[in-house]
RNA sequence: GGAUGGGUUCCCGAGUGGCCAAAGGGAGCAGACUGUAAAUCUGCCGUCGCAGACUUCGGUGGUUCGAAUCCACCCCCAUCCA
């Protein structure tokens, strides 16, 4: 039912062209997966995203938790009905939310108590409630609940937080009971590459579907989360896709690619979409500035995104200063359409053996770090 | 013609003798944003600039050590009455 067949290793750099078998449906890897947090990706219809290429969306434990609730999500028919969603997704555990959402958390082993930002109250999630959730919403596939450390971190902080996510997510194993679910465990370990190396070994032994990379891309230059990836990389299973976090600045999923990662999430695309910046293949373009004002040509040139084909640049800038909604979707579309097509892009280039060029060809049109 | 209320920095609008280059909002400009508490947040926003200096609150002229604030006249605007 679920599985992942390892199409193509790059000659020249190693980077990984893959294919994820769901419930509902194939993911062609390397992939950016858009982030729908409370069962939408802000803006976009179901359609619309389809129409620009997504082939997996995120939602999340702990909002969804929060509102509607797990049990309107399950009496709804689970969330691909729920949001009229076919094809594949993923949900994070709320660990991340756990971490970000850092005002009045208590961490304990049994779980963590922290209060609702949205009235307040009180809440628990752990290892077997995030499963249970999880279950309730029926995703594709889950992660488990894990326990992220910031930038910077101690060594000990980032041990502690390891050995805990090891045993959290054996909880999350005895407590997972749908056979139609995939449970992918969350590597740990701050930028210590031998807490990394240690976590992956130790992971690797539950014989898991599938390896999400977290804690990156909290705050940390680019150049530290790349050492991570570099030296724990060679030490994930071979034909399991690997999951990196968090993660989906154009650079960032060109590099990671090449370091050997399959799948990407971020909400930076549609978050900086929606304030008025958008992704090109030439650096990023703040639409809503004054440079656009009567600049009547497409968001990207050549791009074959809904915006790009029928509107300009000067016309999206408008939309936004007038606060039209209109406006936010348009950049929503065009950035989700640029990931995707870049990854499309990366995928063909992997197939051809040429994936070297094509990251040489990326940084030398957008610069090593423009994001 | 009379009465009353007003004219403040791009706009709206506070400010009634010094703490006022002048609250606040808007607009404008710039920056940020990476498992979404984000259609959000931050900065700049009279001129030159390092301190600081200079010009400004309808106009002109006064009072005062000192005026956007007080006085006189004038010019506009709004409402009401003839």
């Amino acid at each position: 039912m679920f599985e992942f067949e390892l199409l193509h290793i790059d000659k020249q750099t190693g980077a990984r062209r893959g294919r994820l078998h769901t419930p509902h449906g194939v993911v062609e890897t390397p992939v950016f997966m858009p982030v729908g947090t409370q069962a939408t990706v802000k803006t976009m219809s179901p359609d619309e995203l389809k129409d620009l290429g997504a082939q997996i969306i995120l939602s999340n434990t702990y909002h969804l938790h929060l509102r509607p609730g797990e049990d309107l999500v399950e009496k709804a028919g689970g969330l691909h009905n729920f949001m009229n969603w076919d094809r594949p997704i993923l949900t994070d555990s709320g660990g991340f939310q756990v971490f970000s959402l850092a005002g009045l958390r208590k961490v304990k082993e049994e779980g963590v108590t922290f209060r609702s930002h949205l009235d307040g109250s009180k809440r628990f999630l752990s290892p077997e409630t995030a499963v249970a959730i999880q279950q309730k919403l029926g995703a594709d596939i889950m992660m488990q609940f894990d326990e992220c450390s910031a930038w910077p971190c101690s060594r000990e902080q980032a041990r502690t937080a390891m050995d805990r996510t090891i045993r959290w997510l054996d909880r999350c194993i005895a407590a997972k009971t749908r056979e139609d679910q995939a449970l992918f465990g969350i590597v740990q370990g701050a930028f210590y590459v031998d807490l990394r190396v240690e976590c992956i070994r130790e992971m690797a032994k539950r014989d898991l579907p599938g390896y999400g990379i977290g804690g990156l891309s909290v705050g940390e230059p680019k150049d530290v989360m790349y050492d991570v990836l570099e030296a724990l990389c060679p030490e994930m299973p071979v034909h399991k896709p690997r999951y990196l976090m968090g993660v989906g600045s154009p650079d960032c999923l060109v590099e990671g690619t090449r370091l050997g990662i399959d799948m990407f999430d971020c909400v930076l695309a549609t978050r900086v979409g929606r304030n008025g910046t958008v992704f090109t293949r030439d650096g990023r373009l703040v639409v809503r500035g004054a440079s656009c004002k009567e600049d009547f040509v497409p968001l990207e040139e050549g791009c074959d995104c809904y915006a790009c084909r029928n509107f300009s640049r000067a016309y999206i800038r408008h939309l936004l200063k007038a606060g039209e909604i209109l406006g936010l979707r348009l950049c929503s579309i065009h950035n989700l359409r640029f990931l995707t097509r870049l990854m499309e892009d990366a995928q063909k280039a992997i197939e051809e053996d040429r994936y070297g060029d094509f990251c040489r060809e990326f940084v030398r049109r957008n610069g090593k770090d423009v994001w």
